[in-house]
RNA sequence: GGGGCAGUGGCGGAAUGGCAGACGCAAAGGACUUAAAAUCCUUCGGUAUUUAUACCGUGUGGGUUCGACUCCCACCUGCCCUACCA
């Protein structure tokens, strides 16, 4: 009987004893570093969870069985609100909170049965760790990527704490942890300089990452390519703008700036005072309470000033409005309502001039009356001045040109992506290690003194402030420099900056003289395959490449990237199809299922339900299938055979043949993390085995053959099952230590092929025909059969296709 | 509005441009059993039907090709991301 519930405790103490799964430097064997995305200790392990590390397990273990000196480390990304919450909540120190769970899933992950190498094993929140955090904050800081600024920022009033700009969700811009509205906050925050690296992180061309996260990333830091003009107003103040379309210079009959824009109070004649005071007001409680969404109908105000457009000189009102962000370009636009859909909405609703500039070659002549929407498209500019008929295939070099030989502005760059902001005002994160001394500013903490460690006597008061900050003694320092009185910074590190470099931490977690060991990032680094999720696209995948290029830049790591392979798994849904939640009431426990059918049928079944890439709906009676195959295979392989006759050698030789084919697919679709062909591919060697069983070939050479490779090919799916099996069946310890075998090219070959016959591309006849069987014998039987003849009608086929071992296509 | 992914039986899915539906779940019928569970066997895309076969069939419409689930174009639907990005 197959009883996982003995076995696989069993072999996970042994392993455990035998220091199966240490990963440590080997010069002789080549290395292979398998990391799979941190998870953080919420406090149970879910099934997402078992979704993203068993399969990755199971590569990993494949890796190893093919020589590979495979690293496979774990740890926890322990910092952030949760703990935090809880701690207010509850009155449990974020600490023990965070470590209480911490054991729980470190017992979790144990149970899966994970080729974990747990002396390797991080934690973000302890001191050893952050302790090196803290060190890559200062080198940052004293090479200039790290800096802070007075800034408006997202802030979440009811989380009391700032938020990246990817942290705020939906129309409503809400936080991503609680769902309030976030609210605009202006505070001086630190920030890193992940934008000097912009055009860097556009180049996916040296890794293989999945082309939806290239995507993501690059509309995430869009680029676009255009002009900085500068206009002036009346009163000579400059307002630069930027456009990507300096051909349509001519055509800019007014402008906008956003309401927060510090010109426009200057700008604003007495007369427009009282309106544009009034629409700044209603804009920022807007901004408090929801941010407009891009259908809404355009609003803004004159402010009464006039500048003038730079290249012909006309007097353009100003205006106000919030369709233009101060968030993005200068906050300021300069508007072209003929060519841009929204500032012709806003000029004919209040009526302000619209001059076309650009005929684009296939349309009649634009006339502004007849227009009821502008016209984006490249083309002839007209009404240019100077640079009227210029073609509209270098209409954008010669405006660029043009502007910069008047000195009106530039080529340049722009991008949505901002500076990353890593600022927060919470406790249960890495302080940042900067000293405010009132003469020498921001001071560094000496290195020798780092970390500087969160105090654990604080108090939780729902006042919204951090806790360091009500802390009595824990923020009044010394300064490093001049030896006077100051104060600590009391914003902790967004926890992203933590997740950005713990690759580098399982190198060597205890080495005390720097981040890493080089010795061991000399050895594994790079990553070669990283598997997560895809939600991370925009936030830890794009920081963590950030950091490396950082990194690299100060000489602390080498090479363009961190992660060399990345692949991303989908998501399980719950059997409602709709996304698990513990309110929903539809969250499938892996404990439960661990305890009901072992770990093995778990992994198993993780990987066989689904395409790993996109995930599906848990399905609680698909499992049963899974424990099937598992039991079938135990009785296969142990119960002696029944029947008492001899094999064919032809039983035999198909009984090898269906072995090394399911060998070849099942290395490709390792090769490929096609976990559930690998699985379907094992099944249906199972059952091929069982046919072969009842032949007769229990025992023989070929079957103890097939068994050898079948439990190998089994381990890194089912790791217990294999092993004991493989015991079981007379084998030496550790299946885990075979090599992965090599296909029988000859074996796996078939004899005979069914030959297809089509007509016309219709199946019509199939022939059962020797597999070495040549082009010409094969299109001369097709042509004989009698089925064939038929559709022949005694005319003679136009043209005959041969494909080799598959199908011979007549053409009548 | 922009971008991405996906669409194949009742369900999850399989198929280097070459036999569509592997493998599994569910369902139906049967065997075993006092019974149940477990296990085993059979059937299982649709229509017609002489049960052998024919025709239809991979979201829709075109195209490329001897041949298209697969490649190209347009569209429809669903999901995800993003959004007044100048």
């Amino acid at each position: 009987m197959y009883k996982p519930a003995e076995i696989e405790p069993k072999w996970q103490e042994r392993w455990e004893r035998d220091g199966l799964y240490h990963a440590d430097i080997d010069p002789h064997r080549p290395k292979f570093y398998a990391l799979t995305m941190w998870p953080y200790p919420s406090g149970d392990l879910h099934i997402g969870h078992w979704y993203a590390m068993s399969p990755s397990d199971a590569r990993a273990r494949f890796k190893r069985m093919q020589g590979y000196n495979v690293m496979f480390p774990m740890g926890f990304d322990a910092f952030g609100l949760p703990a935090e919450n809880a701690a207010i909540q509850h009155r449990i120190h974020p600490h023990q909170w965070t470590s209480q769970n911490i054991d729980v899933m470190r017992r979790q992950l144990k149970s899966m049965g994970a080729m974990i190498d747990w002396r390797r094993e991080a934690t973000s929140s302890d001191p050893s760790y952050y302790h090196w955090t803290q060190w890559f904050f200062i080198q940052f800081y004293k090479n200039d990527l790290a800096y802070q600024k007075e800034a408006q920022v997202d802030f979440c009033p009811h989380c009391n704490t700032t938020l990246a700009r990817e942290q705020v969700h939906g129309d409503d811009r809400h936080c991503e942890r609680c769902g309030t509205p976030v609210i605009k906050k202006n505070l001086v925050q630190w920030f890193f300089r992940i934008t000097n690296y912009a055009d860097e992180l556009l180049d996916f061309s040296t890794i293989d990452w999945p082309e939806q996260v290239q995507t993501l990333q690059t509309n995430w830091i869009n680029r676009s390519e255009g002009a900085a003009v500068v206009f002036k107003t009346e009163n000579g103040d400059e307002i630069e703008v930027f456009t990507t379309r300096p051909d349509t210079l001519w055509g800019a009959t007014f402008m906008v700036l956003a309401p927060e824009h510090p010109l426009v109070k200057k700008l604003t004649t007495p007369e427009q005072a009282p309106s544009v005071a009034e629409y700044r007001a209603q804009a920022e409680r807007m901004g408090e309470i929801q941010r407009e969404t891009a259908d809404r109908e355009k609003t803004g105000v004159f402010t009464g000033g006039y500048a003038v457009n730079p290249v012909n000189g006309e007097r353009i009102p100003v205006w106000t409005a919030d369709y233009v962000m101060m968030g993005y370009g200068t906050g300021a636009i300069m508007a072209v309502p003929a060519h841009d859909q929204r500032d012709f909405e806003f000029a004919r609703k209040y009526n302000l001039p619209v001059v076309v500039v650009i005929q684009p070659p296939d349309e009649h002549p634009l006339i502004v009356d007849e227009r009821t929407m502008a016209v984006p498209a490249v083309g002839e500019m007209v009404n240019s001045g100077p640079l009227t008929g210029t073609p509209g295939e270098v209409a954008f070099q010669r405006a660029i040109a043009y502007i910069e030989e008047k000195g009106v502005g530039h080529g340049a760059v722009s991008y949505r992506l901002r500076d990353w902001l890593i600022s927060r005002q919470r406790y249960w994160g890495a302080p940042i290690p900067i000293i405010h001394c009132p003469h020498c500013g921001a001071v560094p903490v000496p290195e020798t003194d780092l970390p500087v460690e969160l105090p654990m006597d604080v108090e939780w008061l729902p006042t919204g402030e951090s806790p360091l900050k009500l802390h009595p003694t824990w923020r009044f320092t010394i300064c490093p420099h001049c030896g006077e009185k100051a104060e600590r910074e009391t914003d902790t590190m967004d926890t992203f900056m933590c997740s950005s470099w713990y690759h580098l931490r399982y190198l060597s977690p205890d080495y005390n003289q720097y981040p890493f060991d080089p010795r061991e990032y000399d050895y594994w680094m790079p990553v070669d395959t990283y598997t997560g999720g895809i939600e991370h696209a925009t936030m830890h995948l794009i920081y963590t490449r950030f950091f490396h290029k950082a990194c690299r830049d100060l000489g602390i790591t080498r090479g363009a990237e961190p992660m060399q392979q990345l692949r991303n798994q989908g998501m399980v849904l719950g059997e409602d199809h709709e996304k698990m939640s513990k309110s929903r009431g539809n969250v499938v426990a892996p404990d439960d299922l661990v305890a009901a059918y072992g770990a093995d049928t778990v992994r198993a079944y993780l990987m066989f339900f689904a395409r790993w890439e996109l995930g599906a709906p848990w399905n609680s009676s698909g499992i049963e299938g899974s424990i099937r195959w598992l039991r079938k295979v135990w009785f296969t392989l142990l119960e002696p055979s029944e029947v008492d006759k001899r094999p064919g050698e032809e039983d035999l030789r198909k009984l090898r043949r269906k072995v090394h084919q399911t060998l070849a697919s099942v290395t490709h679709d390792f090769e490929t993390l096609n976990f559930n062909t690998i699985v379907s591919s094992l099944m249906e060697l199972n059952n091929e085995m069982m046919l072969a069983k009842g032949a007769g070939a229990f025992g023989t050479e070929a079957w103890r053959e097939a068994e050898s490779l079948y439990l190998r090919m089994l381990a890194p799916v089912c790791p217990h099952i294999a092993e004991e099996l493989w015991e079981r069946t007379g084998h030496d310890y550790s299946v885990h230590l075979q090599p992965w075998p090599e296909v029988d090219e000859e074996a796996a070959r078939e004899d005979e092929i069914t030959l297809v016959v089509q007509v016309n591309g219709k199946l019509r006849d199939r022939l059962i025909v020797p597999a070495s069987i040549s082009e010409a014998d094969a299109k001369a039987a097709a042509l004989e059969s009698d089925s064939i003849q038929v559709y022949l009608e005694g005319k003679p086929p136009k043209k005959v296709i041969y494909v080799p071992g598959k199908l011979v296509n007549i053409v009548v």
